[in-house]
DNA sequence: GATGCGACTGTTAACGATAACAGTCGCGAG
DNA sequence: CTCGCGACTGTTATCGTTAACAGTCGCATC
């Protein structure tokens, strides 16, 4: 910068002036500049800008797992809304373990963000001290939690999964299985799990008929394999709910593998309406997730708590429920 | 860190010590320190260790789609292998968008990163005079170009291509139709589309019959669309080679819809391996790619360029071809 | 002709850490 | 007893920018 201010005959402070758009200056001085900085190729270190300003430009999202069709929409839509306000994100993936995000949380706020996204709502006892302690504007998404931290996107998994249960129900299944996630820290998981538990007792379908298996998303073939167990253990089974589609498309193989006609012998339901479901023979049951749209809501609200400049007692909180749909295909 | 200094008695410096493993540092100092930190809850800025310490610990990657599950394994290829490193990811989406890209690059440039992972090798000229101007380590991916910037972790996508038009070839299938991609900057799906093509003359197969369609990753609902207008304009096909899973995907739906058999009446190719091309009904042929592979060296290559530190002309260049493979399944 | 104001530009001191160098201290060797 | 060295700690300057304040200058106003 000092260079570029020599080469134009002014001061650095000028230069740092002509970078920016509100800062006044004199319309032939600023082209002057900038055509220095286009010649010499002169690029502001943001770095310094960060420091002197103490606006780091940053905002972190920390999600379960890249390679999971409904969280990269969400992480694409948190992108999308972060076009144009000079924001840049840092991804972090916390493979679904608590501890693996305290972590991320501690390493990522030394680059001083100025709000995170944070999927779910079960974080450890220190990460929740770091995060309040930190200060920043937090948005929580695809859960809705009874204790947020401060804004939320998201929508109650039990809910979710509990239409899914009305809808087989509704269609005349009775013995209707479920099959969960295999990680234990998995709340949205276990959130769906709870949900096909409640909604059973709701239209007095007896105990639960579960398994765990497949790490989310759940592989396609674990999908199967649970759908084996399921099976062994109880041979009447005329439904089963998968936990994501990726589980229940390897059921449904499991199904042709074994004659089984669906949904005939034996309907099959997933969550999240990735786009395989819309490409299983036959189509696949599930329930319908505003992914890209969380992602979206969240980052524009966090945006809009990072430009708010009242008191910060009054500052708007949103707490979103986005909606969820039973989208009744051929499979069920 | 001046506070944490006062409460331990001891200056900056030593506090500053205390947080990084190689410093020579008394055991009982750093402990008394490590304890008021932990007490007071302090956290380094990382923003003015980078300044002062030039390292700014990031590393950029772009690329051109987040919802694409080929890329979003790459990403998590690139996560994975930075794992321990004390790097940080910063991830840009450049929508298969050449200007788009160069813009990503002049924003990240301003932070300062270590090296950079693009996918792709089409860059603006400004882009190129950027990257190899900022003299970064730079690893380009999913492709592999005749003149690369710097490293180069990925495959020939025409002889990816070419690969499966042969392999439909030994099957028997004669007029042989290209889905293509819908957005000319896309390299690589203009590189299959060479494949395909030179394939065609390779074993003799007549003029190309293609058709272009599907913003890449490709929607499955334009793969369909796409395979219509192919059956209009020459209705005697017997083999349609998508550039995409996805697109395959509603090409073979489509087939469905208007009583084609698959491949008795029309055998269906895709592209990339994604989860999707199990699931289908009959199962889909596919290109399989190392999606995760080429991010785990690139990661990898990328953080070996980052700690030697030899002499710059000698540096090791990592220059790997990754392997792809034609997994025959029911639909060819 | 003084005054005030607006438009623009410069100066100085941070921002929060680390690099580089300069001690200080204890202890063993000569 | 002195010297030197190793182990540890402190001091000062610096990283590249911006905030805050202090000019300077021209021009309209009274």
């Amino acid at each position: 910068m000092q260079d570029v201010a020599r080469l134009a005959g002014v001061s650095a402070m000028t230069v740092s002036r002509a970078l920016r758009s509100d800062a006044s200056i004199s319309q032939a001085t600023r082209a002057r500049i900038l055509e220095v900085i286009e010649r010499v190729g002169y690029i502001p270190d943001q770095t310094a800008n960060m420091l002197a300003s103490r606006r780091s430009g940053f905002v972190v999202a920390l999600i379960p797992a890249l390679n999971n069709s409904n969280f990269a929409d969400t992480v694409r839509g948190i992108n999308d809304s972060l076009a144009g306000t000079g924001l840049q994100m840092i991804l972090g993936a916390t493979d679904y373990s608590p501890e693996r995000e305290e972590e991320l949380i501690a390493t990522t706020l030394r680059r001083r963000p100025e709000g995170i996204i944070l999927a779910g709502s079960k974080h450890t006892a220190r990460a929740r001290r770091l995060l309040t302690h930190a200060g920043l504007p937090i948005v929580q998404i695809w859960d809705f939690p009874d204790d947020p931290l401060d804004q939320v996107v998201g929508f109650s998994n039990a809910d979710a999964a509990r239409a899914m249960v009305h809808h087989l129900a509704d269609r005349g299944f009775r013995r209707i299985g479920f099959v969960g996630s295999s990680v234990p820290s998995d709340t949205r998981g276990f959130e769906r799990q709870r949900g096909y538990c409640e909604a059973l007792v709701e239209r007095g379908l007896g105990p639960p008929r579960l398994v765990n298996a497949a790490k989310p998303p759940g592989s396609i073939e674990q999908g199967g394999l649970a759908l084996g167990r399921l099976l062994e253990r109880w041979p009447d089974l005329d439904a089963v709910f998968c936990v994501s589609d990726l589980a229940a498309c390897g059921a449904m193989m499991e199904c042709h593998r074994r004659g089984m006609v669906v949904p005939r012998d034996i309907a099959i339901a997933g969550f999240g309406d990735f786009e395989i479901s819309r490409c299983t023979h036959p189509r696949m049951s599930t329930v319908a997730v505003e992914s890209y749209e969380i992602g979206a809501l969240a980052g524009r609200h966090l945006v809009a708590a990072l430009e708010y400049d009242g008191d910060p007692a009054t500052r708007p909180v949103a707490r979103i429920r986005t909606p969820f749909t039973v989208i009744a295909r051929e499979s069920t």
